[in-house]
DNA sequence: AGCACGCCGACT
DNA sequence: GTCGGCGTGCTC
């Protein structure tokens, strides 16, 4: 037996099936975790140390590599590293694109600039002139734990001049120390008085707070409707997790973005801001954002992170508790490279940091509500309205009666409650899912519809710089004066309604009124949001025309008068999931009506009110609606009473595309357990310049889908250019 | 993912 | 003859 140099597996952040095979650098010895630099092929890349001893590894030891260096940086926690393992086993994807993830942190690499910073020497002379005494003692009874700072600092502290300082420094009697320029984040305070809860609130609150304070794994639903309270129930278990040194909490919110009321109040509960992450911050602010959360001493660490989905990924030392507020948004379920559901990795990485986690919302996911009816998770119900006791009163307009003229979007029965309510000085809120001007622009000579070039999906007409835009890939291009297709001048006519297009009208039919249009294409900043909703809230506006970012959980003061133009905009499809969804969104709509003195009104424009969902909304009745949706899932065995699927084939050339399609059809397994749908084209049929294929894959509940699957796609061979993704629990199936 | 390598057409 | 287009395949 020779003595082969020591292997060391690295997993480096790209697609790779694996980790790589390097041997050990000869001095510095490395743990699991550490970041290091090796070479690949003829680059250098980063990866993190994955695995100390590996078992068994085929790659031969002449092929193997050194390490070229350990990088300066804290190891990536135990913890996170099992959590990307299980993730990428999970969502069958390579461990490295996951680690992505974690590490896409532009320039996290780079240490912040480093500043010097001074420190009191220990050993001082017993004799000191005024000015130093004045320092040394700041340093000595007020600077917490000898901490360093800048000679500026001392300078302003103890009231001297930096000469003074500087002196000291030059005598030996104040020490430099080389420190990360990135500042600590100020510290949320847990002792601060939070408001005063409800009886209702109280009980909850304490539930959570015993759970924090046993720290154990244990997720609870919060279920509270709109105006309950839910926000200040787990702000008390934040603060009670605050409480132990060092703790970490995570709250994961469906877009960042959005959250400036959020904010607000957390820092008036707490007296400091969280930590923010999402991905458009920017690089220099995720740096200090991701050092902070990974810090070793609990001195200084990140507290309190408040980010998007991808905040899972940072890197936690001591997770305490973890909130997903909004829990049944949509928003959580990553649909390109790792298909995965914020929500339900929240619950592992909980589990996996023994940790209890809170999913909050008024409307709660099928999937979640059923967890609480088996008892997997605790259920907690808020049940009284805060304020205004009144629940807001629900009622469709039936289209059939009430018919729309072409090009009017308002009904009679709607327009009239506007008048009334505009006139009471009261304000309105329209709601319509829909972003721009017109989703559909056509030629009246030859019917030629404006497509996507790159998408099957119509473009949508905005009228900002009378453009159509693709939502799909961002494709954009000048409003045609005459159709592409037949030439026909002045052809080309706006179909069905957009925001932009009801603002119009509304405009019309209220000259006098004060509009605002809510879209993402508006309002894309927390700054701009707070603005926005300071404004609504002053009243500074009489009619509110707003896409879904209005049903983000914000509280409009001011509103008696909901009205939704298409409440049947995603019914159809007959994707199981979109009733269910449709719901949690009117549902959420809705609750934005009313306040303490005068009761809500809720007006639903529909052609079909006898759906369930509509009588759902209108009955009040969301649990006898789940409960449908609930024996549905359960007769056609989808989850969670079964387990699903989909592998999505995809590139540019169609026929490739489908021969590979057909191809992992036929080596579909032989199970009477498991059965293979498709494929079919996909919900987006080409996208972004690919041609995309479906297959749904449904199981009984014991199968082990990820086993199952990984053996079957391994034996597939793909054709050139051909992608597959596997979405381990899709969002939407058919 | 990113980079080299290679095989083809266009140009000084 | 060389420059450069990007299709293909490999990286421990």
């Amino acid at each position: 037996m020779g003595s082969d140099p020591k292997r060391i597996q690295v997993l480096l952040p790209l697609p790779l099936a694996g980790p790589f095979d390097y041997t050990a650098l000869p001095d510095a010895p490395l743990v699991e975790g550490d970041f290091v630099k090796v070479p690949l092929g003829s680059r250098t890349v980063q990866g993190v140390v994955w695995n100390m001893s590996p078992q068994n590894s085929d790659i031969a030891a002449d092929k193997l590599k050194p390490i070229m260096g350990k990088l300066d940086l804290p190891p990536l926690p135990d913890s996170l590293r099992d959590f990307i393992n299980w993730v990428a086993s999970y969502t069958l994807s390579p461990a490295g694109a996951v680690l992505k993830m974690a590490v896409s942190v532009p320039r996290v690499f780079d240490r912040a600039k480093k500043k010097t910073f001074y420190r009191l020497s220990p050993d001082l002379p017993e004799k000191l002139t005024a000015g130093r005494r004045a320092v040394a003692a700041m340093a000595q009874e007020d600077v917490p734990e000898n901490m360093p700072l800048a000679l500026k600092t001392w300078a302003e502290l103890a009231a001297v001049g930096e000469g003074v300082v500087r002196g000291m420094v030059k005598a030996g009697q104040m020490i430099p120390v080389e420190v990360m320029a990135d500042e600590a984040f100020p510290e949320p305070d847990a002792d601060l008085a939070g408001p005063i809860l409800s009886p209702e609130q109280q009980k909850a609150a304490q539930h959570l707070c015993q759970m924090v304070s046993v720290h154990n794994f244990k997720p609870v639903l919060l279920e509270g409707i709109t105006g309950s309270g839910k926000t200040e129930v787990y702000f008390e278990a934040i603060a009670e997790a605050l409480q132990t040194e060092g703790g970490q909490i995570l709250v994961l919110v469906p877009e960042i973005a959005l959250t400036a009321q959020w904010l607000e109040r957390f820092e008036k509960r707490f007296g400091a801001a969280p930590v923010v992450w999402h991905s458009e911050l920017t690089p220099a602010s995720r740096r200090r954002a991701w050092w902070a959360v990974v810090r070793g001493q609990a001195k200084g660490r990140a507290r309190v992170v408040v980010g998007a989905r991808s905040a899972l990924f940072l890197p936690f030392q001591d997770l305490k508790l973890i909130v997903v507020d909004e829990e049944h948004s949509a928003t959580f379920k990553q649909e390109d490279g790792v298909m995965y559901h914020g929500r339900d990795m929240a619950v592992v990485r909980a589990m996996q940091s023994d940790c209890p986690v809170i999913l909050a919302s008024a409307t709660p996911s099928l999937e979640t509500i059923l967890n609480a009816e088996s008892g997997k998770y605790d259920w907690l119900y808020l049940g009284e309205r805060h304020g205004s006791a009144i629940l807001p009163q629900m009622k469709a307009i039936d289209l059939r009666l009430h018919k729309l003229k072409s090009g009017i979007w308002l009904s009679d029965p709607l327009r009239d409650a506007l008048v009334k309510n505009f006139s009471n000085g009261e304000q309105s809120l329209l709601y319509l899912n829909r972003r721009g001007y017109a989703p559909l622009t056509l030629c009246r000579t030859c019917g030629h519809r404006m497509n996507c070039p790159h998408c099957s999906a119509w473009l949508v007409e905005h009228r900002k710089g009378d453009r159509l835009s693709c939502h799909h890939c961002g494709f954009s291009r000048a409003k045609p004066n005459s159709c592409p297709e037949c030439d026909a001048k002045d052809s080309m006519t706006a179909c069905g309604p957009g925001v932009e297009r009801v603002a119009e009208e509304i405009q019309v039919l209220f000259p006098g009124a004060r509009i605002a249009v809510m879209a993402s294409d508006e309002i894309s900043s927390p700054t701009q949001m707070r603005e926005m909703i300071a404004s609504i809230a002053r009243h500074e506006f009489d009619i509110i025309i707003g896409t879904q970012i209005v049903t983000k959980g914000y509280h409009f003061p001011m509103l008696t008068l909901v009205g939704v133009v298409d409440a049947d905009l995603g019914l159809g499809g007959g994707d199981p999931r979109a009733a269910e969804r449709t719901w949690q969104q009117l549902e959420q709509v809705a609750g934005r009506a009313g306040r303490a003195e005068r009761a809500g009104q809720v007006l639903f424009q529909t052609y079909q009110p006898e759906h369930p969902v509509l009588k759902a909304l209108i009955s009040g009745d969301g649990q006898a609606f789940l409960e449908r949706e609930a024996q549905e899932r359960e007769h056609h065995k989808l989850p969670p009473f079964g387990k699903l699927a989909a592998i999505i084939i995809s590139g540019a050339d169609y026929n490739a595309v489908v021969k590979t399609a057909r191809r992992i059809s036929a080596h579909a397994p032989k199970n009477k357990n498991i059965a293979v749908l498709g494929p079919v084209t996909a919900p987006m049929a080409y996208l972004r310049g690919k041609h995309r294929f479906r297959l749904l894959v449904k199981a009984e509940r014991q199968v082990k889908m990820q086993k199952t699957m990984g053996q079957w796609l391994a034996l597939c061979q793909l054709e050139r250019g051909v992608n597959i993704q596997v979405d381990i629990d899709p969002y939407s199936f058919y």
